[in-house]
DNA sequence: GTCCAGGTTCACG
DNA sequence: CGTGAACATGGA
């Protein structure tokens, strides 16, 4: 069912089962989802897109000429039997706890190109700065998109041909400090395509994430970022701090297990879809209070 | 004012 | 090979 309202927005609904839109939205995968209430607004490639869940549904608004509409199908995966995958998680109860209180949460599959300089952006920066440098830099460098009347103005992100023509200092006018020169060879690479997302899909986790790394300010962490939530690779497991904090808590009894031992412990022991569990593990440490995260563990 | 953030790099021992 | 400090910036 589509149709188009006369102010040009297009609509169609989507029906899911176990889609936990927040949640996704919301679980640091992606940083430019802005929610009002229930809705969420954003921008993928370069549409302004609307999602609203409303029971079995979710429904979805585009201001461009959306066509099939599997862009936003893929983005969202909402054709991905979550059961299938989460049955494949191991029986712990901590990660069984989380499982159950964010029940529905999804792993997104991002443009890498955003998903790759997003993460750069992201080290040892709080979520809601990451939101904002991303936000400065689409603003200032990034293509306006078709957005309904009355609606803001909202920009694409900027694409790494764009970038590559910047300066270092073009880049820490926007307060992304060290990062700037990560973040400029990084587009540079790709514009250049010296570094290949296509290719990446075709190789081993191992040869794609070794790739990833080659990259200056790419380490373990932000590679993994980029192979789970944009390349597909369902067992890359990133291990951040909120992370880190949750398996030395759960699965070492807190002793300071080094982050190089516990990051090999954690993809061979969650599997193919450990990238899954993670995602659970980061939001429950991120939304849960401590009392009360592990429910009678801790 | 202090602490710390979805890390990575580099210089040590 | 494991550890610790430096790296910019600003939110809490």
């Amino acid at each position: 069912m589509v149709f188009t309202e006369p102010t040009g927005i297009r609509q169609r609904n989507f029906k899911v089962r176990d889609y936990h839109l927040a949640a996704t939205l919301d679980s640091g995968q992606a940083f430019r989802w802005n929610p009002q209430g229930t809705t969420w607004t954003g921008v993928i490639g370069h549409r302004w897109v609307r999602l609203t869940p409303t029971g079995a549904f979710i429904l979805a608004e585009s201001s461009s000429e959306p066509g099939d509409w599997h862009w936003l199908e893929e983005y969202l995966q909402t054709r991905v039997d979550l059961d299938f995958v989460l049955q494949q998680l191991p029986s712990d109860p901590v990660l069984q706890q989380a499982l159950r209180t964010h029940r529905g949460l999804r792993l997104l599959r991002q443009d890498p190109w955003e998903c790759l300089a997003s993460f750069i952006l992201s080290s040892t920066k709080q979520i809601t700065q990451i939101k904002q440098i991303v936000e400065r830099l689409c603003r200032r460098y990034g293509v306006p998109v078709r957005t309904p009347a009355r609606e803001a103005v909202i920009h694409a992100f900027p694409g790494p041909d764009r970038l590559a023509t910047l300066s270092e200092p073009d880049l820490r006018a926007l307060g992304m400090g060290f990062r700037a020169p990560y973040l400029l060879e990084a587009a540079r690479r790709v514009a250049a395509g010296r570094l290949d997302f296509d290719q990446l899909r075709q190789v081993s986790l191992d040869e794609a994430r070794a790739v990833l790394m080659d990259l200056p300010g790419v380490g373990r962490k932000i590679a993994d970022c980029v192979l789970l939530f944009a390349l597909g690779f369902n067992q890359a497991f990133p291990v951040d701090v909120w992370v880190l904090r949750a398996l030395r808590s759960a699965w070492f009894q807190n002793r300071p297990v080094p982050l190089s031992q516990v990051v090999r412990f954690a993809e061979s022991h969650f599997g193919a879809q450990g990238g899954y569990a993670q995602q659970y593990l980061f939001h429950h440490m991120r939304t849960q209070p401590a009392v009360q995260r592990f429910g009678s563990l801790t």
